[in-house]
RNA sequence: GUGGGCGUAGCUCAAUUGGUUAGAGUCCUAGGUUGUGGUCCUAGUUGUUGGGGGUUCGAGUCCCCUCGCUCACCCCA
């Protein structure tokens, strides 16, 4: 049944070489909801990011790791927070054939610190510096500048309490950015205390809310409850205004934070970034400590809108069952930063610019002409084919279409007298070389263009 | 999860407001005498009008459901 199945498409392509869809044979033909393809006209972008990141990255001495895009729902529930929207409603979790729990990750510095654990890094050189790229997961709804497959670049520093780490990872995140040729961009930054100041701290926000929690909205109340931190986040009008009244976390560090936090200030005024005090920051994850910072273009349609975010999270390793490693990191989302580049007219080279465009005729010319594409291109010299076109006419015009300096034009003729015909494709003269010549004389010819 | 806008060819859009066989530009492919690109000319391919149901003599057009896209909220990168 199957054999006559494929037996009868392989008909069908012989005799129809030209490919259509047929929508009763193929079936879904869309990508899940919030994936997407990423193609080649965008990949012009994201090779000029991740080229740029990733450069910068090994410079200030991260080593490139790879985390599994699968872990334990556990390793997130943990580690994110339980009571956090991402582990609530926002994991793509199922049970494996062996019922395991696992989920499809949502951030990469859970399976990072995992990592760090499983594969003993305490015993590394400290402090363990470590940037990756990969996609993340989401089932949030889709919108400008939001997919529930996302990449991000970022990195970690694992074990090192010193507040000129942080400011150093701030640099560095600020730095990717200006490098790719972002502007008008600013870094928001706050500190959300420490196990030691951060009870004290909460217990005077519930103070203060709990004789307003019938004036604030049915989101906050629930905050109230289960997580009051968040209750700063809120962007509903009526909260806005008792959010303005309401403690805040910087005056109320401990002494350990508050100075750990002052010399960060100090050391970015140093570096002369551009940052600005949000005392309302305080980011959805729970293992953050001290430092939470995020960066934001200052205008266009993404004004306010993060393109990358990080912060301190000196618990997470002893959350999951480490020593005390106190650490801290940074992720920046591509697509934003893709989006936030055309928001901004940045435009990006393509990806490959053959110089040179091989032509050829004739059965003896194209079996003769594959050899001579790979010696042009092992003499490092950018060239262009269509091989499966016939016509030198049609050749000739995608030689045009990708703009090449040169034609090279091999025929029946010149493959029997070991020659070929250079074209430049500009003034349309032509010269015909011998074959063993023809690399130097094409390095020659590009030199002088 | 809640709310708004939108789904017609690969892309950008038409279709006299319910009336024959759904068109145009672009893109792609081939040709314009047998071996030479850009401009120009000619020809060709492409659609279950997102899908399903209903009203009607008749639906791309009206109604219902559904899916998707998109924007905002929530939250985050």
């Amino acid at each position: 049944m199957l054999r006559k199945k494929i037996i009868k498409n392989r008909k069908k392509l012989t005799d129809k070489p030209k490919i259509t869809i047929k929508k009763d044979i193929v079936a879904p033909l869309q990508t899940v909801k919030g994936m997407r393809d990423i193609l080649p006209e965008d990949w012009r972008y994201w090779d000029f990011i991740l080229e740029r990141a990733k450069k910068l990255c090994q410079a200030y001495g991260y080593r490139q790791i790879e985390t599994p895009i699968l872990e334990e729902t556990s390793l997130f529930s943990r580690s994110v927070g339980e009571a956090t929207d991402i582990v609530e409603k926002e994991m793509y979790s199922f049970y494996s054939k062996s019922r395991e729990n696992l989920s499809l990750r949502p951030e990469a510095t859970a399976g990072i610190a995992r990592a760090y654990l499983k594969n003993g890094m305490a015993n590394w050189p400290q402090p363990v510096k470590l940037f990756y790229f990969g996609a993340m997961f989401r089932y949030e709804k889709p919108q400008a500048g939001r997919h529930r497959e996302f990449w991000q670049i970022g990195y970690e520093t694992l074990n090192d309490p010193s507040s000129v780490l942080d400011a150093q990872v701030i640099q560095l995140a600020f730095k990717i950015f200006e490098k790719i040729g972002l502007k008008n961009l600013t870094i928001q930054i706050n500190s959300i205390g420490c196990p030691e100041c951060r009870p004290e701290y909460q217990k005077l926000l519930k103070d203060y809310y709990r004789n307003k929690t019938n004036r604030i909205c049915l989101n906050c109340r629930n905050r109230f409850a289960k997580n009051p931190l968040r209750l700063l986040d809120c962007k509903e009008e009526k909260c806005i205004q008792i959010i303005n009244g309401a403690p805040q976390s910087i005056d109320h560090l401990c002494s350990e934070c508050h100075n750990h936090f002052k010399e960060i200030l100090e050391y970015l005024d140093e570096l002369e970034l551009p940052y600005t005090l949000n005392p309302f920051l305080v980011r959805g994850l729970d293992y953050y400590t001290k430092t939470v910072f995020e960066i934001c273009p200052e205008t266009g349609p993404f004004a306010g809108l993060a393109l990358g975010g990080g912060g301190r999270y000196d618990e997470l390793i002893k959350i999951l069952g480490g020593e005390e490693t106190p650490s801290l990191g940074y992720s920046m989302g591509v697509e934003r930063t893709v989006q936030e580049m055309k928001n901004q007219n940045i435009s990006v080279p393509p990806l490959f610019t053959p110089k040179v465009f091989l032509t050829q005729l004739g059965e003896s010319a194209r079996k003769k002409s594959l050899k001579i594409f790979q010696d042009l291109t092992e003499a490092n010299i950018k060239t262009g084919e269509s091989f499966g076109r016939g016509s030198i006419k049609s050749q000739l015009k995608v030689a045009d279409k990708l703009g090449v300096k040169l034609a090279l034009i091999l025929g029946q003729k010149e493959a029997i007298d070991k020659v070929i015909i250079i074209r430049d494709m500009k003034t349309g003269m032509q010269e015909i070389v011998r074959l063993d010549k023809v690399i130097d004389e094409i390095k020659k010819r590009l030199k002088n263009i």
